[in-house]
DNA sequence: TTTATTTGACCGGT
DNA sequence: ACCGGTCAAATAAA
């Protein structure tokens, strides 16, 4: 908890930074007489910044203070669960009922209660494949038709489930109405190493490759005003309030930072920063701004809770057995945070109390 | 050779 | 019996 903290104050400190540079940049660019393109996109990317950083401010409020938040603007569901969604299909509250008393009857079967859920709505034009990257590593297992269903399922696992025990999971459904949006439900909270220090492992050059160029594509497209991945995050979250009074604080940057939400005014409240516009404009559309690439790979901060004292007790594959010895000598890196900035003092107001006591509080 | 994906089989719940 | 979720052998990809 304690690296997790300064984990966040460093992205805090970052995004303000960043937000505060890119206001810099516009405002130079503003005495330039060009690129009116440029500077909505730093527009954008300071909004951005900044909303993330408030983000960070939020998710660490006290916990009475979050839930008079949620509470007071989101439609309940019964059995409790603040839901939100952006979805305008009604299946989506059904499923998080279902899900809801699935949660329950698991935890009396197998002692394991899974937290927390999110329903995150993601959208991507053709040329991207889906919404793969969310900034954890997910190894599939599994893929169902399902009945009604245009499209299949697909069931995916953390990659660390045998190496850390980490018991999230994802299922990735493209949506029947709009096929360029795929609805995933995260189930379960990340209790591996990437969830804990909230990076990703180290990955092979050619993927962070591979990360990058999808990062200056999505740029590229925006800067350039052409061809636009419209990414449409329609972000939802579930908290659900269990029957130990705990309450878990979901908490998901989009799987991308780039690209446009949609929320409709019909739809339930979030509780995500995003969704403050949404609020304050029931039927925006929000342009993410693009950032910088480390910040797709802001997964949540987690709120750890290691209910997931289930022991896998089941035999392991061969596979799973090479899983765990490979990667046990990558996990074994630990990654550290690169965020990529620096601090110049200069830059700053000293008279500004980033680091007093109860700043972070 | 290692790692990830595919896909039919299997399982438990309804 | 049906359905959704998971397993694991086979296969593909790196």
């Amino acid at each position: 908890m304690e690296s997790e903290w300064s984990w966040e104050q460093n992205t805090l400190i970052n995004e303000l930074i960043q937000g505060m540079e890119l206001a810099r940049k516009l405002k130079e660019d503003l005495r330039m007489p060009y690129s009116v393109d440029s500077r909505d996109m730093l527009v954008q990317r300071i909004v951005s910044s900044y909303e993330k950083a408030l983000l960070i401010l939020r998710c660490n409020a006290p916990i009475s203070e979050l839930q008079a938040t949620s509470q007071a603007t989101a439609t309940l569901l019964p059995e409790s669960p603040i839901s939100v969604h952006g979805s305008p299909l009604s299946e989506d509250v059904d499923g998080a009922i279902k899900d809801h008393k699935e949660i329950q009857h698991d935890a009396k079967k197998r002692k394991i209660t899974p937290k927390w859920m999110d329903h995150v709505r993601v959208s991507c034009d053709s040329g991207l494949e889906g919404p793969q990257e969310d900034g954890y590593n997910w190894r599939k297992y599994g893929q169902k038709d399902i009945l009604g269903a245009k499209y299949p399922r697909s069931y995916y696992r953390c990659t660390f489930r045998n190496t850390q025990g980490c018991w999230a999971t994802k299922q990735v459904q493209r949506s029947d109405e709009d096929p360029t949006i795929f609805d995933i439900t995260y189930r379960g909270k990340h209790t591996c190493s990437q969830g804990n220090n909230t990076v990703l492992p180290p990955k092979s050059p050619d993927k962070q490759e591979k990360t990058h160029i999808h990062n200056i594509d999505i740029h590229h497209a925006q800067a350039s005003q052409e061809s636009l991945p419209k990414f449409r995050n329609i972000m939802s979250v579930n908290t659900e309030k269990l029957d130990n009074g705990d309450t878990a604080y979901p908490f998901t940057f989009p799987s991308t930072s780039s690209g446009c939400m949609k929320q409709y005014n019909h739809s339930f409240i979030p509780l995500t920063l995003e969704n403050e516009y949404f609020l304050s404009d029931q039927y925006q559309t929000y342009l993410l701004s693009p950032t910088t690439p480390e910040s797709n790979y802001l997964p949540s901060p987690t709120f750890q809770i290691n209910e997931f004292d289930g022991i896998y007790n089941k035999r392991y594959s061969e596979s799973d057995i090479n899983e765990i010895i490979s990667t046990n000598t990558s996990a074994t890196n630990s990654p550290i945070p690169d965020f990529n900035f620096s601090l110049d003092p200069a830059e700053i107001d000293p008279n500004f109390p980033f680091n007093t006591p109860g700043f972070f509080s």
